[in-house]
Formats: structure tokens, C-alpha cells, sequence
DNA sequence: AAAATTAATATGTCGCTACATAAAAATGTC
DNA sequence: GACATTTTTATGTAGCGACATATTAATTTT
């Protein structure tokens, strides 16, 4: 039996992230090489990466080529969630699901739509109204604005068949999507911590 | 000059991507074997993993091991936000910030609450509630249910000074967390499309 | 036939090497 | 001193080999 079993990359990750909890190495600082650490756990530079790497995506790192890799002097909790299709949300209540398009426009992006989408310049964007019902009491008015210059398809969808949720949620799955919310932060936040 | 450059991970990773997008790989067949992708592509099977391995994270396949990869039945599109400081977000617009605690019990989840966490037993929670003002207008209304058992820190933290939001921004950042929106689709899934 | 055991197999992980790349630091040039 | 060029350096990525692990499939035992 060998006792010292070998430690893998998310024991790495999670004795760095202790430390970084810690303040062994505080906001700002800048941590050793993955070379170092490497040497530090008698692994492998490559573990250390992996390591690094979740942490960076986790937000709580930083790193630059060259530059190496500093704590987030500003700590972002970063969360991942999905985002649904109505349709489905709803028959899987066992409810009886409609939907029907409101409206359904091409305009610029209008100020309050520019600072949601955190751009500078406007640009030419769907706008596309419509309610989702189950069991024929409205559930969910979705609203939605599209950059048609990111996704020109959309014009060609017949929106009053299938929302636009989920035609984009189907035919677009991680388009590497960035979201913000905006005036929905408190309850955004009612999160729950996990083991 | 050498014209084939060597593929990158990504690039198989588009590929994978954009087959089960066309329905090459149907909702719920299974994939080749990433042996097999890697002999297709001509690259070492390490490069496929890394690219299912996103493909997974993303959402879109379902990875067992010996029972292979399936394209998931039912897509999933799968979104990374920040849950910012909100006195950060106050301050950068160059207001005046202002936190003031409006209660702190200690309570039985309600049943209301332990549907919005997805639980089945009532447990010992935190409940607080504090108003976010921004040039002493408000601005954000907290109110928030912290589970004692995975965060018993919390109960000693003064939330008169630091809200309970930045306390555990600070202190908690991603000890796997998960985050469910329930009322608030509709908004929530005004999402971009980015490149 | 049912249950327990064993083998086969696809994914998961680790280590090593080599090279690519971005960016800072050092150097050279005017 | 200001600017352009080269070097250095830390991270990023690809390939290969080996072994771990989970789960299905096959086989043996009862």
C-alpha cells in the first residue's frame, strides 16, 4: 500500500484557493510560478495548470503570459447556471403550454438597451415581444432584444411558432454567452451555498 | 512556412459543436469514441478531451465513462455570470454608498424559500434584510436566506457594517454555488450573443 | 435462472517533453 | 531621452505514454 497517494489537480486547486481564503496571499498579490508550485507539491507543471486554470475561470485568479498570475484585488463569485426552455419548464409542471408572439421589430438599440448590453455603439437589433402561458394564465413576458449582427439567422425564424428563447437556445447552445442582469441583482443573489 | 497549422483543441471542439448543431449528431446519439475523433482529426486523443471536457461544461454532451458520450436530449444553454460587490457597482458610477440593515432573524425555511432552493427539509437559516443606497436614493433591496449549516461564519460577521452579500462575496467566493431564478426568467434570459 | 465474480472498455488523470505566444525587460539606435 | 528591436520569461497548448476508475458486458457460481 503506498500511503502517500498522489495528489491531483483539484487538490492543488483547492489548497491554493485555501490560501488565497487565507490571505496567505491576499488580493493583489502575485503568486509563484506554476513551475514553483510544481516543485512546492512534487507534481507536474501541467497539474498546476489545471489547477490555475480553474481558479481562473472561478474568477479568483489572474493570470497573463508572462506576467504570471496575481489575485483578484476585486473577488467575483462566478456562478453558472442554465437557462431553460419555457416550453419544457412548463410541461414538465404537467401544464398545458402556449405561446404567441406579441410583437416583433427591427430598431436600433435604444439607450436603456445599450447600457443592459454594456455597448457603445448602437446597432441595428431584433426586438421581439412575447408570452409564454401555462395552462392559459400568462407565466413568463419575455422581452428580448437580439444583435442581429451576431446572429443574422434570427431573422429568418417564424417567431410566432417557436419563441425566441428557444430557437436560440436550441440552434445557438454557448455561443459563448455573457449575461448581465440588471435591476434584478437582490434576488439574483439569493443563492445558495453549497458543500 | 508550413500551410496545415497544427489544430487546437478549440478548433475540434467547433467542429464537434457545429456537427451537433447541424443534427449530424442528433439529440441523444452517441459519439464516436474520442479515440476515434482523434484519429479522424489526426491529433492525440488528449486534444479531444480537452475539447469534449468543454463541450460537457457547456452543457451540450453527456460524458459517462465507459458508457461514452451522448449529445444531451435536451440542450442545455449554460451561462457564466459574476455576482458583483454591489457597493463596488455603486461606487465605479461614482455615487455615494450607503448600507443600512434593515432586520437579521433567524429562522425555519419557509416553505416558499425551500422551493427557491430546490430542498426538501426545513433547516436553520439567516434571514436578512438590507436596503443598498446609491447617492441616498435606494437602490437595491437585499433579502436574502443564508443556510446556517453550509455557512455557520455568518452568524458572527457584524451585518450592520458589511452586507451580507459583500461578506460572502469576500469570504465564500465560489465554494460551488449554484443559482436558480424563479420568477424572474423573463428578464434573466435577455442575454447577448457574442461572437 | 439469479447472483456474484471477472473481464473489457471508454473516459479521467498525471507526468513528461517540446514548442507557441504574449508581454515585460533589456538592449540598441537615433 | 524617445523610439525601435531583441531577448527573456511565464503561461498556453499539443503530443505521447501510462495508469486509474467507473460501468457495462461477459462469465462463472450458486
Amino acid at each position: 500500500m503506498n500511503i502517500e497517494t498522489r495528489l491531483s489537480w483539484m487538490d492543488v486547486r483547492d489548497e491554493i484557493r485555501a490560501r488565497i481564503l487565507n490571505r496567505a496571499y491576499a488580493p493583489g498579490d502575485k503568486l509563484p510560478r506554476d513551475e514553483d508550485f510544481a516543485a512546492e507539491f512534487a507534481c507536474a507543471r501541467t497539474t498546476v495548470h489545471r489547477a490555475m486554470q480553474d481558479l481562473s475561470l472561478a474568477g479568483l485568479i489572474e493570470r497573463k503570459r508572462k506576467g504570471g498570475t496575481h489575485v483578484r484585488t476585486d473577488p467575483v463569485t462566478r456562478a453558472t447556471f442554465d437557462i431553460p426552455i419555457t416550453r419544457r419548464e412548463v410541461e414538465q409542471r404537467g401544464a398545458k403550454y402556449n405561446y404567441q408572439l406579441v410583437s416583433r421589430d427591427q430598431a436600433e438599440t435604444p439607450i436603456a438597451v445599450m447600457a443592459c448590453f454594456g455597448i457603445q455603439q448602437p446597432a441595428q437589433m431584433l426586438h421581439v415581444k412575447a408570452l409564454h402561458m401555462a395552462d392559459n394564465r400568462p407565466y413568463i413576458f419575455e422581452d428580448r432584444w437580439v444583435d442581429i449582427k451576431s446572429c443574422p439567422e434570427i431573422l429568418h425564424v417564424d417567431l410566432t411558432r417557436e419563441s425566441a428563447n428557444e430557437w436560440l437556445v436550441r440552434n445557438k447552445p454557448y455561443s459563448r454567452i455573457e449575461v448581465r442582469f440588471s435591476a434584478m441583482n437582490a434576488q439574483g443573489e439569493n443563492a445558495k451555498y453549497l458543500a
